[in-house]
RNA sequence: GCACCCGUAGCUCAACUGGAUAGAGCAUCAGACUUCGAAUCUGAGGGUUGGGGGUUCAAGUCCCUCCGGGUGUACCA
């Protein structure tokens, strides 16, 4: 419908001679102000020096839509054009709805863009914590999102097996494993003060005994162990959540396969490095950053901003064309100085999205819960989904926007009633298929959609409660888009929402399964279209569309 | 100090590239089950969008400034 408008208006526009560049339509907030408004008589009374509601006048005057589609353009307020749709129109679009069926929602703007996201990326030095849930979460949502919006989507998860936060894994785990031994040992100063420590040690002093209580500077066994732990720990958690990955890329690779130092070498040649104090550093300044940065340390390590360059330019190399990264707002600081590399390297940064959450805080009714990163105490993300269940833990980290903090209360998470907006959601799923099954059982040709959609009729489906659901649930395509195109999925958790409660303000208004069969039959279609979208939303979110509850 | 994010109803938050009367949920109050799931629905009250300036026909949204909160600001990742 809108490039309908699009194209009808913007060719009455070229007559008029106007410009059309800044047409735009879209849903006004007040339904009283019609399906799809367009504010383009304002914006060209300017230019023109008219009154926008003469430039209006002129616009409608020389538009004549179908009236198939068009019921009502008029001309309101300072000069907003609204236009009305025909019935006719939605409940002949609804019947997409039923044709689709699980496929409903999905388009393809971008046409199989190749399309890398990254995130989780915790290395592996210990189980994921509750906080990681966000971004979990996020990336988990904005990668289905995008798929569902035509993106040739790589799922990816970065991860360094190498580092100094390794080594002291390994001690840390060592000095365990001494104090398991019944010897007096150091524990690292900075070391991993988990519990997840203890039981790796214990386990390796199951297995070996005393025999690597003198295993000299290398810990190498250790940290091995460590590693195995760890990963299968976080693999685990991502699983109970339906988080899967394409590629876990190491970071190590970047070093053998001698991609470091091609970028130093390209760096050095651009005069873009130089050398101080016995380490290698980025002009920084040059690309227009406030200082300078180390990229390889005086111990001949680099930093961690060195191979995130390589990494991001071995992401352009391989194919992508648009790179999404997700990150916390603790890691907010590296980002200009990574993408002023990688500019530097001769590659686009526009195609390079990096999305950063805001920090998340533990509720549990009044109480706050208290997690700190450093103290043995640590509230996993495994724990955190033991409580709540995994369809909560996905919900509530993405049901507020990105950018701002959320504070995650747990106990309205295990609440198991209308309070809960995932249980609203969830009950409405619930209440539609119990419907269905009831309907069934009369006799209704629930399973086929040829049987109800010539039932599908504006002269059956007319009450309010029925057109306002019908549009509603047409929206669902647009809504994906735009959640996408925004990465803002928690836009999606606010419109099932409002699904849920069109259909329960249906369900109340009218009944499903009365005496007119005709009329029972397209009320059990759009039953059948409510619970659709419902149930591809939910999958989007990954949350579970129960039939019952 | 500097950078980024936030400040909207008692609480948690929406508001799509600036649009019309700033919206939901929870909480509070008042109502609705002999009928397909009351885990539901209907209604009411509740606001100077942190303060002040500016741009615009139009500002919660953009610009400046001040105040308050968060996260960073390493030869840690």
């Amino acid at each position: 419908m809108k490039q309908y408008l699009q194209k009808a208006v913007g060719e009455v526009l070229s007559s008029l001679h106007y410009s059309s560049g800044a047409l735009f339509f879209e849903k006004p907030k007040v339904a009283a102000h019609g399906d799809l408004t367009t504010n383009i008589a304002m914006l060209l009374a300017k230019e023109a020096k008219k009154n926008p509601r003469q430039v209006a006048q002129e616009i409608t005057g020389a538009l004549h839509p179908d009236p198939a589609l068009v019921a009502a353009v008029e001309i309101a307020g300072p000069g907003f054009i609204n236009f009305r749709f025909t019935p006719g129109w939605v409940v002949e679009s609804a019947k997409e709805i039923l044709r689709q069926g699980s496929a409903f929602g999905k388009t393809n703007p971008a046409n199989g863009r190749l399309t890398n996201v990254e995130w989780v990326s915790a290395n592996p030095t210990g189980p994921l914590h509750s906080g990681h849930g966000r971004q979990v979460i996020l990336g988990y949502t904005v990668a289905n999102l995008l798929e569902w919006t035509g993106h040739a989507v790589t799922r990816e998860y970065y991860f360094n097996n190498a580092g100094n936060q390794m080594l002291n894994l390994g001690e840390s785990i060592y000095a365990r494993y001494r104090e398991s031994l019944g010897d007096s040992y150091a524990f690292p100063e900075n070391g991993y003060a988990g519990e997840y420590i203890k039981d790796i040690a214990a386990a390796i002093a199951a297995e070996h005994g005393d025999a690597l209580r003198e295993s000299g500077e290398d810990k190498k066994y250790f940290r091995q162990r460590g590693e195995e732990w760890c990963f299968a720990s976080i693999k685990k958690t991502l699983e109970r959540l339906g988080v899967r990955h394409d590629v876990y890329y190491n970071e190590d690779s970047l070093y053998s396969s001698g991609k470091i130092n091609e970028v130093i070498e390209e760096f050095r040649a651009k005069g873009l490095a130089y050398d101080l104090d016995g380490a290698v550093w980025l002009k920084a300044t040059e690309l227009g950053l406030e200082q300078d940065r180390v990229i390889v340390k005086s111990t001949g390590e680099p930093t961690y901003r060195l191979p995130d360059i390589a990494y991001h330019r071995e992401k352009f190399r391989r194919g992508f064309d648009l790179v999404v990264d997700i990150f916390g707002a603790d890691h907010i600081a590296t980002i200009p100085d990574v993408l002023a590399g990688v500019r530097a390297l001769g590659y686009e940064t526009e195609n390079v999205k990096v999305i950063i959450h805001q920090m998340v805080s533990f509720v549990e009714g009044e109480e706050v819960v208290k997690m700190s990163k450093r103290s043995a105490k640590v509230y996993t993300l495994d724990e955190l989904i033991d409580e709540v269940g995994a369809d909560a833990v996905h919900y509530f980290f993405v049901m507020r926007s990105a950018n701002t903090h959320l504070e995650f209360d747990i106990e309205l998470a295990k609440e198991q009633s209308d309070k809960n907006p995932l249980y609203y959601l969830q009950y409405a799923h619930a209440r539609i298929a119990s419907i269905l099954r009831f309907a069934q059982e009369q006799g209704y040709p629930v399973d086929d959609v040829a049987a109800l959609l010539p039932s599908v009729a504006n002269a059956l489906l007319k009450e309010d409660a029925e057109v306002n659901l019908l549009k509603l649930l047409l929206d669902f395509p647009e809504m994906i888009q735009s959640c996408a195109f925004g990465y803002e999925p928690h836009r999606l958790t606010t419109y099932l929402r409002e699904v849920a409660e069109a259909f329960h303000r249906f369900y109340h208004d009218c009944r499903v399964l009365g005496e007119d069969k005709s009329l029972s039959t397209a009320r059990v279609a759009l039953c059948l279209m409510a619970k659709t979208v419902i149930f591809n939303g939910c999958t989007i979110l990954g949350v579970s569309a129960p039939e019952k509850m």
